[in-house]
DNA sequence: GCCAACGTTGGC
DNA sequence: GCCAACGTTGGC
């Protein structure tokens, strides 16, 4: 199993928005970045992902969430009424994809970029490394365990 | 709001 | 294929 970690805004999509889906389901859709898109295409039913609130006042690791499909192609690019529309991708030529993430866990503690950027043992970690703004990065199965471990 | 660090675009 | 110009991300 791969460990993973997607940025979302709060003020778009936060942790507490995929809590009040159906299913506490959502389709991740609007990856338009070929290296978060590869990303995306390698992730397996299982796999579980941090939940990251990006660009708001504390950013911060907020849960988990798990990988429910494996990638399919982003209906968003194929809808020309869509801000994520793509004339370049087609359902038959597919570009860009999604996956169905499903929440698993709110942490009663968020883990902040601010803390995890003090631990010698996560200086490696993609989160802060280069091409670190990526919306979808994998993440190191010994980070994983040590972010979890304080995370309670 | 600023700006560093990237990624993308397009002229040549 | 190079690279300048431009756009985006996202922390601060």
């Amino acid at each position: 199993m791969q460990h993973w970690l997607v940025k979302s805004e709060p003020d778009s999509f936060s942790i507490d928005d995929l809590i009040r889906k159906k299913d506490q389901t959502e389709m991740w859709d609007g990856v338009r970045n070929y290296q978060a898109r590869n990303n995306l295409k390698k992730m397996d039913i299982g796999d579980s992902v941090f939940f990251y609130h990006s660009s708001c006042k504390q950013p911060a690791i907020v849960g988990i969430a798990e990988v429910v499909t494996s990638h399919y192609p982003d209906p968003t690019a194929s809808n020309p009424e869509h801000s994520g529309f793509d004339p370049k991708h087609s359902d038959s030529k597919p570009k860009w994809y999604v996956v169905d993430l499903k929440h698993k866990q709110k942490f009663n503690r968020p883990i902040p970029l601010s803390w995890i950027k003090q631990q010698s043992e996560l200086s490696e970690i993609s989160l802060i490394s280069k091409g670190s703004r990526l919306s979808v990065m994998p993440i190191e199965a010994s980070h994983w365990q040590y972010i979890l471990d304080n995370a309670k």
